[in-house]
DNA sequence: CCCGATTCCTGTAGGC
DNA sequence: TGCCTACAGGAATCGG
């Protein structure tokens, strides 16, 4: 499930492949996603050059000589070059032939993603107006948490992963920092303390940035840029570890439906 | 405004 | 072996 580190890891691995090149070529094969892919950008796009590659919260910005392309990889969804000829899979949806010879291909079998086609510029663009400070970047504290956090009352883990407080926490990464903040995923996000949120965003931080490291976390097919897996699985402290013993106290961590999402939790580790 | 439920989609796993 | 169902989840959207 792509969260920050996996599109963080998608664009490392794209950036020195993609940036400088051409588009020669653009092969659509289903348009059928989050938002339609308009085959009409196909033309518009061709001989357009890439200029950098960027990334805000969730989203890959691939910045042209005229416009941006505004991904997302939804639940499923992964971009990657490849050589040309490298046999197709199900649900390649769009393949974009550059001047260097590589294909950058989307893939997305559950088609919860996105590719959109920008001509404006993209901090005008709805879905990326309301989105909360970067969890990397010196704007996100313990202090801006407690402040939004203020009068809250669903669960703390669905709080972290609203975007519109802070972006790149999904699932996996909300459980993981509140384990390592030592807070229970329950508890009503308006009911703890400045102390605990500061805990918690350094938790954030640690948790997103070794992530990145180990190039993201693979559970099912995530691929980076460059097709590489992931390795932040081997690191889990209690995301799908249900019944196992938990790695600070060996008591067995807890799976429990919070917001329609499975959560896990160490319940002798957090409070 | 806030919050919980619903919705989109397909691959995988478990039960019988 | 094969069929059926449940589950996985990012985030927009809707209803209360």
């Amino acid at each position: 499930m792509p969260e920050l580190p996996e599109v963080e890891t998608t664009r490392r691995g794209l950036q020195p492949l993609i940036v400088g090149r051409t588009i020669q070529k653009i092969v659509v094969r289903e348009t059928r996603m989050r938002w339609p892919f308009d085959p009409a950008w196909a033309a518009l796009l061709t001989g357009l050059h890439i200029k950098g590659i960027e990334r805000r919260a969730k989203y890959l910005l691939i910045e042209l000589s005229k416009g941006t392309l505004l991904v997302h990889l939804g639940m499923s969804g992964n971009l990657r070059c490849v050589e040309p000829g490298t046999p197709l899979k199900r649900h390649d949806h769009l393949e974009f032939e550059l001047d260097n010879g590589l294909n950058l291909r989307f893939h997305d079998p559950r088609r919860f993603g996105c590719v959109l086609y920008l001509t404006s510029p993209p901090a005008d663009h709805p879905l990326l107006t309301n989105l909360g400070p970067e969890p990397l970047s010196v704007g996100f504290t313990g202090q801006h948490l407690y402040e939004r956090a203020r009068g809250r009352k669903s669960a703390v883990k669905t709080f972290l992963m609203d975007q519109q407080h802070v972006v790149g926490v999904g699932n996996i990464y909300a459980s993981e920092a509140l384990f390592g903040a030592g807070i229970r995923p329950d508890r009503s996000a308006g009911r703890i303390s400045l102390i605990r949120y500061e805990a918690l965003a350094k938790q954030v931080r640690i948790t997103l940035a070794r992530a990145i490291e180990q190039g993201g976390t693979t559970l099912r097919d995530f691929v980076g840029g460059d097709g590489q897996p992931g390795y932040f699985q081997q690191t889990l402290q209690v995301y799908g570890r249900a019944g196992e013993p938990c790695r600070q106290c060996g008591n067995p961590i807890q799976q429990a439906t919070i917001g329609q999402r499975s959560s896990y939790f160490c319940p002798h580790c957090q409070h």
